[in-house]
RNA sequence: GGCCGAUUCGUCUAGCGGUUAGGACAUCGCCCUUUCACGGCGGUAACACGGGUUCGAUUCCCGUAUCGGUCACCA
């Protein structure tokens, strides 16, 4: 590790094989809040180095989850393309400077030409596993049976690659050596060169493998720290390795992998099959397979509130330390440290998220919200101005974790009763409760004052008191009649927003039926 | 199986040798309220196990167990 100060830049770089996951989104989040905290860069680098798992629309698809979550690109590929003094950020576009480096390390002889065919290859690793050998891999010992540079003279490799033959690039990996690793989040981790085999690290379509590609390009762009997930643990080692025989060592980025996200039960990391067994998202948006069209659910279309989202995953595996629970974007940064990111894995518990949810709606305005209510009704056919929206709104985003569940919950002010509960009904509704449904349909059919909230408190209860009726006695009655329910949000609010005229019909309505 | 890593309430976690082991979600109860919800208050609930080290271990060390990751011309 170098005292040196560097600059601070990290880098989100996934895969554009489908949707991103919402660990590989933490991931980013982690990234982005270390960068911000430590005024340094983010960088967005697309590794697309397999050609068979590429699949269309995934890079878009990741730069908008990445937007809409409120994380920021610095440098790297955007929706507008590369942006940045290091493009292309497109790992196949720079196929020219992996073939430059693993080129060198040949020469250097850190690494050589393989001609092994795949069927080769598992023979020989079958072969491996029938002897008991403790890993079946292509290592320093192995590597002297294989069809390799090693094996071959001079003259007989040169003809291959001149005759076109298929070919790799492996490592020649040491046969004995400590290779060492300060993580931030597990100290120091050691390996031993004999479990790290001879990586390919050029395949035969002129492509670098993972391995090689990142520690190029973390090279290249001048990455400080390399935050990713624990799946590259045991692979890090190997990269140390590279960054040794490439000769940047000295620079080489810090380390910290985090620990990964579990399944909401049972054993294993969190997948798909959780995600659609529970009835909950996996990706940032909805995602639309282009092969076979099927169509996976998403936090944004599900409802969740990019704050919420965040606020929620940068809890998982990682705790400022306080007891303060919720946080923005900028209070996260503040109080970020790669340090207290934790080791165990987190289990993903979808009630949490939701818990946040419901935090964070409450925040927003009634105005911002209104528009989702307005939506929904009018898809249901309904009239409903701006103004409604809003007083629906703010009677009940307390009572729900999502916008969409607003609309539904106001069921009673959209529609008049068609049946009343039978229960309330058989409890609630006597001779005192006819009655007082009477006297306050009068009382509002002479009524010329505002019809408001507290008007319409005072109206109805001066009215019950002279007419000699218990308010308490009758209320859940008068509920009844006006909206078939035992439950709902406050009844004078209710009826402001039912409008005068609504409510002396549905008090005759209920007069008749009940 | 080899290698690497992890292990505090059901869940997310605080804790970095001496605490009545704290908070949050969920759950239960009470209060508030005309009801439900929100909110407030309170309760139930955890240091995987066994050895050490130490005056003293949740905390440090070693085992065991369990779980996870990884062992591709995928990332």
């Amino acid at each position: 590790m170098s005292d040196l100060v560097r600059d601070v830049r990290v880098r989100f770089a996934p895969s554009p094989t489908g949707p991103l996951h919402i660990g590989g989104v933490r991931t980013a989040l982690y990234n982005y809040l270390f960068a911000r905290k430590m005024g340094g860069k983010m960088l967005l680098r697309i590794e697309d180095t397999d050609q068979n798992r590429f699949v269309p629309g995934a890079e878009a698809y990741i730069i908008e989850a990445l937007n809409w979550v409120g994380i920021q690109i610095d440098e790297g590929q955007t929706a507008n393309g590369p942006s940045g003094p290091d493009a292309p950020y497109r790992q196949s576009e720079r196929r020219d400077i992996y073939q430059r480096e693993a080129l060198r390390l040949v020469e250097e002889g850190k690494a050589y030409y393989a001609f092994d065919t795949a069927d080769e290859l598992d023979a020989m690793r079958k072969r491996l596993e029938e002897a008991n050998a403790p890993a079946a891999q292509y290592n320093a010992i192995t590597r002297m049976q294989m069809r390799n540079a090693l094996t071959m003279s001079a003259a007989d490799v040169k003809a291959r690659i001149d005759g076109g033959e298929p070919h790799v690039i492996r490592l020649k990996t040491p046969r004995k050596e400590e290779v060492r690793l300060n993580d931030i989040v597990r100290g120091w981790v050691n390996v031993h060169s004999s479990a790290i085999d001879d990586k390919v690290l050029l395949k035969s379509d002129g492509l670098p493998t993972y391995h090689l590609a990142n520690v190029v390009d973390d090279h290249l762009m001048n990455i400080s720290h390399v935050i990713r997930g624990e799946e590259w643990l045991p692979s890090a080692p190997l990269h140390v390795l590279l960054y040794r025989y490439l000769g940047w060592e000295a620079t080489m980025p810090q380390f910290a992998h985090l620990p990964l996200l579990l399944k909401p039960e049972g054993n294993g990391k969190l997948s798909k099959r959780d995600a659609d067994l529970g009835g909950f998202p996996i990706f940032p948006l909805q995602w639309t397979d282009p092969f076979s069209g099927t169509v996976a659910r998403g936090f944004r279309e599900d409802g969740y509130l990019p704050e919420a989202l965040v606020n929620f995953l940068s809890l998982l595996g990682w705790n400022p330390g306080t007891e303060q629970e919720l946080f923005s974007m900028n209070e996260l940064i503040e109080a970020f440290d790669l340090e207290k990111i934790h080791k165990g894995g987190a289990r993903f518990d979808i009630e949490k998220a939701r818990w946040f949810n419901h935090q964070y709606l409450r925040q927003r305005s009634n105005a911002e919200l209104a528009p989702a209510v307005q939506v929904q009704a009018q898809a249901a056919g309904l009239d409903c101005s701006p103004e409604k929206a809003e007083q629906v709104v703010a009677l009940l985003k307390e009572r729900v974790n999502f916008a969409h569940d607003i609309f539904p919950e106001a069921h009673t002010i959209f529609y008049a009763p068609e049946a009343y509960d039978e229960t309330i009904r058989a409890a609630k509704w006597n001779d005192d409760a006819r009655r007082a449904v009477t006297v306050f349909r009068d009382a509002l059919l002479t009524y010329n004052g505002p019809f408001e909230a507290d008007a319409i408190k005072h109206l109805l209860s001066d009215t019950l008191m002279q007419a000699g009726i218990k308010q308490g006695k009758v209320m859940q009655a008068m509920r009844l009649a006006l909206t078939g329910s035992g439950v709902g949000p406050d009844l004078m609010l209710t009826m402001q927003i039912v409008g005068k005229e609504g409510v002396v019909a549905r008090l005759e309505n209920a007069l008749d039926k009940l």
